[in-house]
DNA sequence: TACTTGTGCTAACCTATATATAACAAAAGA
DNA sequence: TCTTTTGTTATATATAGGTTAGCACAAGTA
């Protein structure tokens, strides 16, 4: 999997490397089981410390995304916790889309919008 | 309108003020015209620093929810520029969405959630 | 054995956040 | 006119977060 960095971005580099692999696991571009490069590979082959990158591991790791193992190192492992998926992005959108509604962006408007959003993800997602 | 601060929060108290006042706006609490506190009044009734309102109310000009007067204070006006409104949004929903379609949250769910946020807003979001 | 793995620790540097204090010109009100 | 309030700018300080560096360790691999 392909991880680029924006150095310029007012976006912490555990931030940005965080969004990718959700990206990637939404995409279907890696699955569950997968492995990522180790701690030292992917700051090696980005260009960045190895503590970064294991900040945004232990995080994903925190949020459900990834297991970590000694063995296999870092696996695409999802555990779905939907109440708390659903009231995170209950937060994460209240903002969002309260700007828009100030900008006369209409309800039709986003809807449209999610539907666009979401068939960039091939992930099968079961209601 | 009353605001309040998460002072344990990790949010920063300046973004706190934004998101407030948005939704405020959002929400009908504040409409075009009206007048918000001035930085010092503001600061002392929240208890904060003049500047930390000063940045939140700078920001909320630049994104165009604001104008700053010197003789009215601060007053609520929307710059509606939708193009950049609609891109923004995309941008911000794209992580949110994704994380949830990786925790089987399918689409017709988030189009429930976006309605059930929707009714939350009263002003009138044109098409 | 030699190597790589995740993990933990300390230290240093820079930026962001928040505060305090001060000063200024423009506008409002008395 | 005088005073007060306004937004604005500036400087300084303290704290927290982000990033890097280097070192070390136990567990697992080849």
């Amino acid at each position: 999997m392909l991880i680029e960095i924006d150095f310029s971005s007012d976006e912490a580099i555990y931030v940005q490397l965080q969004h990718q692999i959700i990206m990637g696991i939404a995409t279907e571009v890696i699955r569950e089981g997968d492995t990522l490069p180790s701690v030292r590979q992917l700051a090696d082959s980005v260009g960045i410390n190895m503590h970064t990158v294991n900040k945004a591991y232990t995080l994903l790791k925190q949020a459900g995304f990834i297991q970590l193992d000694r063995r296999k190192g870092a696996v695409i492992a999802i555990d779905v916790d939907k109440i708390q998926a659903h009231a995170e992005m209950k937060r994460e959108l209240r903002i969002a889309l309260a700007k828009g509604c100030c900008k006369n962006i209409s309800r039709a408007e986003v809807h449209e919008l999610v539907d666009e959003l979401f068939d960039e993800y091939t992930r099968e997602c079961r209601p």
